[in-house]
RNA sequence: CGGGGCGUAGCGCAGUUUGGUAGCGCACUUGGUUUGGGACCAAGGGGUCGUAGGUUCGAAUCCUAUCGCCCCGACCA
């Protein structure tokens, strides 16, 4: 036994503990740092996959309950599928195979015995469901379908990052089959104005709809559409898709039902998802230096509560903040910090990495003067509000926080938003401050893999209803057919 | 799959150049004093140094191989 421990004397550093890299220095830093010190995921002991953490976690429970909520309000039901594929099903949509065979990790062994045909891990689950569906379906009368399945599903990918990609995560995939390509287009719309507006309503995220390029498009659709988010260091990220598959499943999985007419038809079908991807996309349109901020609407805790304990005080402040506890419980989701291993700055600094949208301190002084001091996460504004006022300000507070960071997230996008047609200044830029550049384009496959070639920037969507501002595409000069929105993207 | 970086206590790191039997900060445990923006004192617990070979009296340190992770690219929710 040594007897060198206990020196005596300790560092004195009166500095906030440097946890974060600042996003001006080291912007993946930063959101690896957010990630792991809010303890939302830990990386696991194989390359591309991890663990979501409760932190983590609770955001997609939030997620899962606002979608899933909107999609049994346009019709849908939930149902499971296989996790495994079998290879011959995988196989019979060309398009299909050939987009996800690089990605597909397979099962070739059950116990000790050789699988005479492999299995494929759900890299999306259109093959096993249609291959369902060309059972369940004989009449007009078993349309439409309107299945949706929460589940997981792995792509081997080459790189990762956590949350933004990985080999598994975790996603929902609605799939629907119709009587009419009218009717099918329709829901694809649909769903994907859901998306667009749970991403706007729920986590202040504003996202641009449009459809999806031939290159961008899902591997075997008949065209995809999408909401793009623009994320804080100019990147684009695509936070949702939707798919109108046409009959190019149906026809090879022969799902075909009998049509008023007397006619045997194939259906028209849809597909579309979000994944947890959305809790990357949060964490980059609203976190900051000190962590992450999170939306009222999607923070799993909305309010903390943090007494100040001092030793005299210590027993009346607890009884108070027990009872407003108890008292706000019945309209916000609500926390009492009431640790006692932990000083109340600690617990503050805490709180704001997390997210926690509003903080309540209460001590003796605040007591004694019947009021409360709130603190808000987006701003660090704080106000003193009178315990006969709180419950109502505190959903007044959240509402105007909800809508603020919408606002912000937006003013953020405009900014970084461009319109023109100048190629030079788009090359720049892509190379720069990136964000959005909105130009006119001609619609050639080969022009947008040369504007990708030269500036790493892709055509994120073609937005609805827009013309295109000149006549000239202003990469190769061609005319131009359509506007669409380039960025380098996630 | 290319380029770069890194594997030493739960986390972050020093020690490797020049080989001598492992240390610091945080976290953790116990006791006490504290508590309005990451408290303090004292006493403790915890590591076969990624793995496998080799060189050597002796390897965290030198050599070889191997595995893994992170970052930046090519390909993709």
């Amino acid at each position: 036994m040594e007897q060198k421990k206990g020196q005596g004397k300790q560092a004195q550093n009166k500095e906030f503990v440097k946890e974060i890299t600042p996003k001006a220095v080291d912007y993946s830093q930063w959101y690896i740092d957010v990630i792991l010190k809010t303890k939302m995921m830990d990386y696991a002991p194989m390359k591309g996959f991890m663990a979501i953490r409760p932190a983590g976690y609770a955001l997609w429970e939030k997620i899962q309950e606002q979608l899933d909520r909107r999609f049994k309000d346009t019709g849908h039901e939930n149902a499971y599928f296989p996790t495994f594929i079998p290879q011959n099903l995988l196989q019979k949509e060309a398009d299909h195979v050939e987009g996800f065979a690089p990605e597909l990790a397979w099962v070739t062994k059950g116990g000790n015995e050789i699988l005479n045909e492999p299995l494929a891990v759900r890299p999306t689950s259109e093959a096993i469901i249609c291959d369902f569906y060309s059972r369940w379906i004989q009449s007009w009368r078993d349309l439409p379908i309107l299945i949706n399945q929460w589940c997981n599903v792995v792509r081997w990918e080459k790189s990762t990052r956590p949350f933004l990609r990985t080999s598994e995560f975790l996603w929902q995939e609605g799939h629907t089959c119709h009587r009419s390509e009218e009717e099918a287009e329709a829901e694809t719309l649909k769903m994907l104005e859901v998306y667009r507006e749970f991403l706007e309503t729920e986590m202040a995220i504003p996202a641009l709809a449009g459809r999806k390029t031939e290159r961008e498009k899902f591997a075997g659709s008949l065209r995809t559409y999408c909401v793009e988010a623009l994320m804080t260091d100019g990147r684009a990220l695509q936070a949702g898709t939707s798919h109108n598959l046409g009959q190019h499943f149906a026809k090879v999985f022969d799902i075909t039902f009998l049509d008023q007419d007397d006619l045997l038809k194939h259906v028209w079908q849809t597909s579309w998802g979000v994944s947890t991807r959305l809790i990357g996309a949060l964490i980059m349109v609203h976190g900051d230096d000190r962590g992450l901020v999170l939306p009222p609407r999607m923070a799993p805790t909305q309010v903390v509560i943090v007494p100040i304990l001092g030793k005299k005080d210590r027993d009346r402040v607890l009884k108070s903040v027990l009872e407003l506890e108890g008292r706000l419980k019945e309209s916000v989701r609500v926390k009492l910090d009431d640790r006692e291993e932990h000083s109340p700055g600690w617990k503050f600094n805490e709180w704001e990495m997390r997210g926690i949208p509003v903080r309540i301190e209460v001590g003796p002084r605040d007591l004694d003067k019947n009021q409360v001091v709130l603190a808000r996460r987006d701003t660090g504004e704080k106000e003193f509000v009178s315990n006969d006022d709180l419950p109502a300000r505190l959903q007044q507070l959240l509402v105007e926080i909800q809508e603020d960071m919408l606002a912000r997230a937006l003013e953020f996008r405009e900014a970084n938003t461009r319109r023109g047609a100048d190629y030079e200044e788009f090359k720049r830029i892509m190379e720069t401050e990136r964000g959005l550049y909105l130009a006119p384009w001609c619609g050639d496959d080969s022009c947008e893999e040369k504007v990708k070639n030269e500036t790493r920037a892709t055509i994120r969507c073609l937005p609805f209803d827009m013309e295109p501002e000149g006549d000239k595409c202003f990469a190769c000069g061609g005319k131009a057919v359509e506007a669409a929105y380039f960025a380098r993207a996630y």
